[in-house]
DNA sequence: AGTTTTGCTGTCATTCGTCG
DNA sequence: CGACGAATGACAGCAAAACT
């Protein structure tokens, strides 16, 4: 691109990412949207308010090549988005680029798996976080997020925060968890984090990287073979409690999402009888017998 | 159909023991 | 004391799900 290009570029540059503020877009997906609105401008290295239709079906076209679908769909919503929003061209995206539809079911763990697992996971901070993501269900980052005021010893129950859509939520506490949580921070005395990274990191949580290594060798030690990850001990959170017989709609509130597809088609049980959360919460960690790393 | 998150890997800079 | 490498964190990019 010459001066005068590249100077046309970084100002509908500067009114994409300023239209995805206005619509109120997550920082992932103003990451991803501009993202695609870089690569397509770096492509044909000129600015991207020019472009035909045959211009974008051969930059698809070359895109799926090297990439994967997971990308292309991301490029694919963040052109439309700005070409919806930036300029006024509405293109006829599904005839462009249309992503094939395939249904995947996750791996899942047994509650004796997991019993395996914590007790085979030597390094305590990682030992705690682990069961934390599994007793209440949490996401990754959800569990980062904790700090010791989210903590309601009082109340048993434990605010989770800025979750998916920046949404919170309240999960009730078990006592072997509180337990855990306690003498975990007692190894750290973080004045706000309750999973704090080492060293020069102290003031942020823990490292997802080290989290994802860590529980990747944990199932390498325990000879578990299947593709197991973090967010699995949700699922496994999921489906221990369906299969304890806890009805969808409490399950719902504790996930805090509304549908719940994916964790509901992996569990062969239609049943759900109504039954106390709290004590179904308290069986599930009760059931475990985990050998605390601590010290 | 569209949005938002996690998963995984690589790069680069920094820190931290430890060995010579 | 400095060199060295291992460990760690910040960060980015792409892949794959998860969720609305």
């Amino acid at each position: 691109m010459n001066i005068k290009q590249q100077a046309h570029f970084d100002s509908l540059y500067q009114q994409h990412l300023s239209n995805l503020t206005l619509q109120g877009k997550r920082p992932a997906t103003i990451d991803a949207y501009s993202r695609a609105l870089r690569r397509i401008s770096a492509y044909f290295d000129c600015p991207p308010d020019t472009l035909t239709t045959q211009d974008l079906k051969q930059y698809f076209e070359a895109l799926i090549k090297s990439h994967s679908w997971s990308t292309v769909k991301l490029d694919r919503n963040g052109l439309q988005f700005f070409y919806r929003y930036t300029i006024e061209k509405q293109w006829e995206w599904l005839n462009i680029v249309k992503p094939p539809q395939v249904k995947r079911l996750p791996d899942m763990l047994t509650p004796s798996q997991i019993n395996l697992l914590l007790n085979n996971t030597h390094q305590y901070r990682y030992q705690v976080f682990f069961f934390t993501l599994y007793s209440m269900g949490l996401r990754l980052g959800e569990g980062l997020g904790l700090t010791v005021h989210d903590i309601d010893s009082a109340g048993m129950q434990v605010h989770i925060r800025d979750g998916k859509g920046g949404k919170d939520r309240l999960i009730p506490l078990s006592t072997p968890l509180l337990n855990a949580l306690r003498n975990y921070w007692k190894t750290h005395r973080h004045p706000t984090l309750l999973f704090p990274g080492l060293g020069n990191g102290r003031n942020s949580p823990m490292d997802r990287g080290g989290i994802q290594k860590a529980l990747k060798q944990v199932l390498r030690d325990c000879r578990i073979h299947k593709h197991i990850s973090p967010h699995s001990l949700r699922h496994c959170f999921a489906t221990h409690l369906l299969e304890q017989g806890l009805d969808l709609r409490s399950l719902q509130h504790l996930l805090g999402h509304a549908s719940l597809n994916t964790t509901a088609r992996y569990t062969q049980l239609t049943p759900l009888k109504q039954k106390d959360t709290i004590v179904a919460l308290n069986l599930l960690s009760s059931k475990l017998e985990i050998d605390w790393r601590s010290k």
